[in-house]
RNA sequence: UGGGGCGUCGCCAAGCGGUAAGGCACCAGAUUUUGAUUCUGGCAUUCGUAGGUUCGAUCCCUACCGCCCCAGCCA
């Protein structure tokens, strides 16, 4: 349980940190945009930031980057909230804004302006793109490049003051334009967005660059290991820069790279679009990556942290595979999930030996490993519902289920033989004909062993209850890698159905997963469910060695 | 082909000059009223390739090969 975590590149920078007395504790932040909602990869930078703070009795930021107007919204930061808690995470007090520090970073730019290190530039953004050069040649400077800091002052002082237009001018650092990292070709830091900002309003027209507000952002709250996907990597220079010139307390950046996960996509731009054209219902719909859809599926927020642990963290660019998840998410429910019967694709069956007008109440427990959590009673008698794959009328030696003449156990009930085959005029099998041997409650027959098992359910109690069976959402490994993504959306990621359930899952409620024994985990849907009107989702099926074997 | 990174078992990932952790997957057995779970055992003479330094290299040096990121007034 308590297992030494496995050592990793940022541990082991936190410890040298510590050692060397260079850090005396650990503050990490969690730092999203709230430009959409928060998916798996976001959680594992969330469980590494919030991990690591409570490993080293630190403390973790939630801080909005909340510096570009045009895309954020509060809906987004209220479900990223709600996300950081669901998982598990407490980030103290009242979550950070960036937009808190827009006075702070103001005064900042004031400072660079006034040693020379910031200019304003009145090129329009494609005179700016043609003049930063290429990956391979240098850039050219920009004419405005040497005005006086008093004339940058005033202009800047102007910008903030709404006197200009969107994308005539721009505040931009004095570095090096002949700078091989690119990053390092003046980059802008304030541009004018005249544009209502979801917490400041119409307070300011001018917002700070990424690479403007970011750095300070972590150096105001203390932050000693800022840690960050590999992308950055070539904006750390920028990030020292700007601490440096302004003579600030200066975190260290760490980058590790980010999780890329087969079967789906990651880029919020892309989650967004399966959003806004509908193909998804919604952020939260159970087949997204996202943190609220996969709560919605019934995903524990403990199975997401495995999973985080699990895969580790590094600077390769890795790939894991969607069954990694699942398999997370099959260890907690198999612990938590109470057991219960359901029967997707129903077969009638009829027991001849077993008194028409009887019956009988047979108990089964909640979870067979774990007695303590009690059992429930389920109802039987003559007529029952089986699945339709637990028959085959010529099956192989190894298929240890029901077939002409064979026996096999009911799930918590007797063991039963198959006599007779009925078929209807196409020739298909619709009901099975067995005999008990009523000889066989709770308790093995003598002189014969009997190896298959199959679930089963009342025909005459059993309720019906909608079921969505959820499978990946794309069907290629790499959606990013088809010549649109679209097309590689699964048509079948999404299957309504039914399932013919014990009764006493008519008053499951919602957000309670069970195991649908031999079947799989199903959910009760937060948001379509009602009182005694439960929808299931189906989060993840069992694993199946048999079908393996096929 | 400018700059920055990365290459250790099928997938992740430790290792930081002293002779290859761990997890997942997989394979083989055992237990089992879920072909589930659980349990036991197996699973890299080898660390992208080729040289070099060293008593000794996955760890140091050199060259090469492969992959990822960067030319937003996005983050």
């Amino acid at each position: 349980m308590n297992q030494e975590p496995t050592s990793n590149f940022i541990r082991t920078i936190i410890n040298d940190d510590l050692a060397s007395g260079k850090r005396a504790q650990v503050i990490t932040r969690f730092p999203p945009e709230p430009n959409g909602y928060l998916h798996i990869g976001h959680a594992k930078s969330i469980c590494l930031n919030f991990g690591l703070a409570a490993e080293y009795e630190g403390r973790c930021n939630l801080r909005f980057d909340d510096t570009n107007p045009t895309k954020e919204e509060d809906e987004y930061v209220e479900a990223i909230k709600q996300d950081v808690a669901w998982l598990g995470f407490d980030w103290g007090k009242e979550p950070l804004f960036a937009s808190d520090y827009f006075a702070q970073l103001y005064q900042w730019a004031l400072k660079l302006i006034s040693k020379g290190k910031a200019y304003v530039d009145s090129q329009n953004a494609e005179e700016m793109r043609i003049k930063r050069g290429t990956l391979t040649q240098a850039g050219t400077d920009s004419p405005y490049r040497e005005r006086s800091a008093t004339e940058n002052l005033e202009l800047f002082e102007k910008m903030k003051n709404g006197e200009f237009p969107d994308g005539t001018h721009i505040l931009r650092a004095k570095i090096d334009m002949a700078a091989p990292n690119m990053n390092l070709r003046d980059p802008a830091m304030y541009r004018i967005l005249h544009a209502n900002h979801h917490r400041t309003g119409d307070k300011w027209c001018i917002y700070p660059m990424y690479d403007f507000a970011h750095g300070q952002e972590d150096s105001i709250e203390g932050v000693t290991h800022s840690i960050c996907t590999l992308e950055f990597e070539d904006h750390r220079p920028l990030y020292e820069w700007f601490l440096r010139e302004l003579e600030i307390f200066s975190p260290q950046q760490i980058e590790f790279a980010r999780l890329n996960l087969s079967y789906t996509v990651m880029s919020k731009r892309k989650l967004l679009q399966l959003v806004n054209e509908k193909h998804v219902e919604g952020w939260d719909d159970p087949r997204m990556p996202t943190v609220a859809g996969m709560r919605r599926r019934g995903y524990p927020a403990a199975a997401i942290r495995l999973f985080c642990e699990r895969i580790g963290v590094g600077r390769n660019a890795s790939w894991i595979d969607l069954s990694v998840l699942e398999d997370c998410v099959r260890e907690q429910l198999n612990e938590s999930a109470f057991r219960r019967q359901a029967v997707l694709n129903p077969l009638k069956l009829t027991i001849t030996n077993y008194p028409p007008d009887q019956v009988e109440e047979l108990d089964a427990p909640n979870h067979p490993q774990q007695p303590e959590q009690g059992s429930r009673l389920l109802p039987f008698c003559n007529e029952l519902w089986v699945e339709r794959d637990d028959f085959m009328e010529e099956p192989p030696k190894k298929f240890f289920r029901l077939g002409p003449g064979r026996e096999v156990r009911l799930r918590n009930g007797y063991i039963i033989k198959c006599d007779e085959i009925i078929k209807d005029a196409g020739g298909e099998v619709v009901e099975l004909k067995c005999t008990a041997d009523l000889d066989t409650l709770g308790k093995n027959p003598v002189g014969r062993k009997v190896k298959g098992i199959i679930h089963w359910v009342s025909a005459r109690h059993a309720v019906t209850v909608p079921v969505r069976v959820y499978d990946r959402l794309f069907d290629q490994e790499n959606p990013d890698k088809a010549e649109n993504y679209l097309a590689a959306l699964n048509p079948e990621s999404l299957q309504l159905s039914e399932a013919l359930a014990e009764p006493s899952l008519l008053t499951a409620k919602g957000g309670e997963t069970f195991q649908f024994e031999r079947v799989g985990y199903f959910s009760v849907d937060i948001k379509d469910s009602q009182q005694g009107k439960p929808v299931f989702n189906r989060v993840v099926t069992l694993r199946d060695a048999w079908a393996k074997m096929q």
